[in-house]
DNA sequence: GCAAGGTC
């Protein structure tokens, strides 16, 4: 019989897919010297030729393998921070790894098939040839074969068992390129500008760093600050006719809006004193529905968290992690927003049946009121949407694990109940020469809105009955003035939107990117009750963008078009259009550009930070 | 004392 190990990234993975593979006969589950990995063995009928076959599933935890500079760099003067482009670099397995690549080197020793199953994403790509290195090492000849899946549903899982197919050597190595490259010019750059503003004032115990991911963020930030304080406020004037009928003030907006040319609005307001009645031209009802959300994404529950839970998306993200270890919801870090059509809601949704505040909402859905979710458009085809797959009872979780968990529930809930329908009544006047309007809102069916409690709907007050063709002499109108107001500054639903639009980051890292812009002083949080709080720059942060941006470089630092770039590259290197080698090469040579002409101009960087810096 | 990416 063939000895097969299976290696998986996480231990929940590995968990799950023994459980399918073994259907539930585990005859051995082992320690290992990790302590979240255990192995499990038991035996497992693949197709021709394999057979019936001996299996070890396990996983790792994550990435096994580093990589850093060779030794006669690491230290920050032993060499000039230009020479980091190329200096040579090493892989290794860090010591808190060492028992995870132990493990795989000797269950490999006496495996005939090395099946992987990491994520099905590219870090997983990468991180399966991680595995089948630490593999070969004990065993060179092993045969190595690569499962696809995208969630751990039951016939899924098999199906991917009895299909094995091979590593994608491309995406791994565009990874590689990736780590090759945030590596040098992170820690280039970081060295240099460290290093060149030790001698401000305030600045020389701190670390500056840059990073691909970093710049950007704060350069977000930045940009709003400057647009708040460069606000110069306009004003505007609009015409509003009020009528009063039935004794409701029933008010109508004029249909140009508002404008910016005080006279003209004058005229035109004269014009409909002057006219006197007004006449309704059309009273139209129409059926209107609120959609329900669609499926939760990480960057979603991220975003909303700050937004009703004031919670920070690192905070979130935390909680997020906790409730998954613990059983209660499914894997946080996903970018799909579709479910597949072979899970199983309905009985997820049972499960929800015995919360005293959301039970009888589940129980209506039970009851026919089941709806499937609509569908996003984005499928990461590794990880399903975020979702409960556990009731818990409140009191074993703490009041923030509460809001997450609750809100993960409800909007799973929500998912799976029918969109919320209500009827719109718009009407339309003519007086004088000048259009204007006013709807009225009815909600009819509250449905997903009864649990999803951080939508609001609700009906405005009833209009009185106007009829197409009547002519009334207004109560009241008005010309009215305004002044266009300053955006706020960034909150952090926005600027985790800002980062998701422009591809900073990854679901799983972008809370830890604004975490790091905060620890390194380049923005300060301030916060702002239940909607999670706002950001602004502070002069180092300022500093650092403007002093980048007056030494001038096609391409900005703290914009996001470089990180753009480089991920344009690596889906080059995916599809084969590219090697690694090129993309390393040309990414060193342009930051190698860049780097030779901000030394050139360093004085710029240093008097800018010298300005923002130093107490007038 | 550097990065960003996995995961715990």
């Amino acid at each position: 019989m063939k000895k097969v190990l299976c290696v998986a990234e996480k231990p929940s993975i590995a968990k799950a897919v023994a459980g399918h593979l073994s259907g539930g006969v585990i005859r051995n589950t082992r320690n290992t010297g990790n302590k979240y990995i255990k192995n499990y063995d038991f035996n497992y009928r693949f197709p021709p030729p394999w057979g019936e076959c001996s299996v070890t599933m396990t996983s790792v935890v994550g990435h096994t393998v580093s990589w850093d500079f060779a030794d006669e760099f690491r230290r920050w003067k032993d060499c000039q921070p230009s020479a980091l482009f190329d200096a040579a670099t090493k892989q290794f397995v860090s010591p808190e790894n060492k028992e995870v690549a132990a493990n795989i080197s000797s269950e490999a020793r006496n495996a005939q098939i090395l099946y992987i199953w990491t994520d099905c994403d590219r870090e997983g790509e990468y991180i399966g040839t991680e595995v089948m290195d630490l593999a070969m090492k004990s065993n060179p000849r092993v045969e190595v074969k690569r499962a696809k899946f995208s969630n751990i549903e039951r016939a899924h899982i098999l199906h991917a068992a009895q299909h094995p197919g091979v590593l994608d050597e491309r995406q791994a190595a565009a990874v590689r390129a990736r780590i090759e490259l945030d590596l040098r010019i992170g820690a280039a750059f970081t060295r240099w500008q460290t290093m060149l503003l030790q001698t401000v004032r305030g600045l020389d115990e701190q670390v500056v760093s840059y990073g691909s991911c970093q710049f950007p963020t704060l350069g977000f930030v930045v940009d709003r600050y400057k647009r708040v304080k460069n606000f110069v406020p306009e004003p505007f004037w609009s015409i509003r006719v009020i009528h009063k009928r039935d004794d409701i003030n029933v008010g109508f907006s004029w249909d140009r809006g508002s404008l910016f040319d005080r006279m003209a609005v004058m005229v035109m307001y004269e014009k409909c004193l002057a006219a006197k009645v007004a006449k309704v031209v059309s009273v139209v009802k129409k059926p209107t529905s609120k959609w329900k959300p669609l499926p939760l994404t990480t960057v979603e529950l991220q975003k909303q968290g700050s937004r009703f839970l004031g919670l920070s998306s690192q905070l979130v993200m935390n909680i997020a992690e906790k409730l998954y270890t613990q059983g209660f919801i499914s894997y946080p870090r996903t970018e799909t927003d579709q479910f597949d059509r072979g899970m199983d809601l309905r009985a997820l949704v049972g499960k929800q049946t015995q919360s005293h505040a959301w039970g009888q909402f589940a129980q209506g859905l039970m009851e026919g009121g089941f709806s499937q979710p609509k569908n996003g458009t984005h499928n990461d085809k590794a990880h399903p949407p975020i979702h409960p797959v556990a009731y818990v009872a409140p009191d074993k979780l703490n009041a923030d694990e509460k809001r997450v968990y609750e809100f993960v529930v409800r909007r799973f809930l929500a998912c799976c109940s029918k969109d919320a329908r209500g009827e719109t009544t718009t009407i339309k006047l003519q007086y004088g020469e000048e259009g204007f309007h006013t709807t009225g809102l009815v909600v009819l069916e509250r449905n997903y809105l009864e649990v999803y409690v951080y939508d609001k709907w609700t009906s405005s007050q009833e209009l009185p009955v106007f009829t197409p063709g009547e002519i009334f002499n207004p109560t009241e109108a008005t010309m009215t003035e305004g002044k266009t107001c300053p955006p706020g500054f960034l909150t952090e639903p926005e600027l985790i939107a800002l980062m998701d639009a422009n591809g900073i980051g990854t679901d799983a890292t972008m809370a830890e990117h604004i975490a790091k812009i905060i620890e390194r002083k380049y923005v300060f949080a301030r916060p702002m009750g239940r909607s999670g709080g706002e950001f602004s720059p502070s002069n180092l942060g300022i500093a650092l963008v403007e002093g980048y941006d007056n030494i001038g470089f096609d391409m900005s630092l703290s914009k996001p078009f470089l990180r753009k770039e480089m991920e344009e590259k690596m889906k080059k290197i995916c599809e084969g259009v590219m090697t690694r080698l090129d993309v390393v090469n040309s990414s060193i040579e342009q930051y190698r550009e860049m780097f030779m002409k901000a030394s050139q101009h360093s004085d710029v960087l240093k008097a800018c930070a010298q300005r923002y810096l130093t107490p007038p």
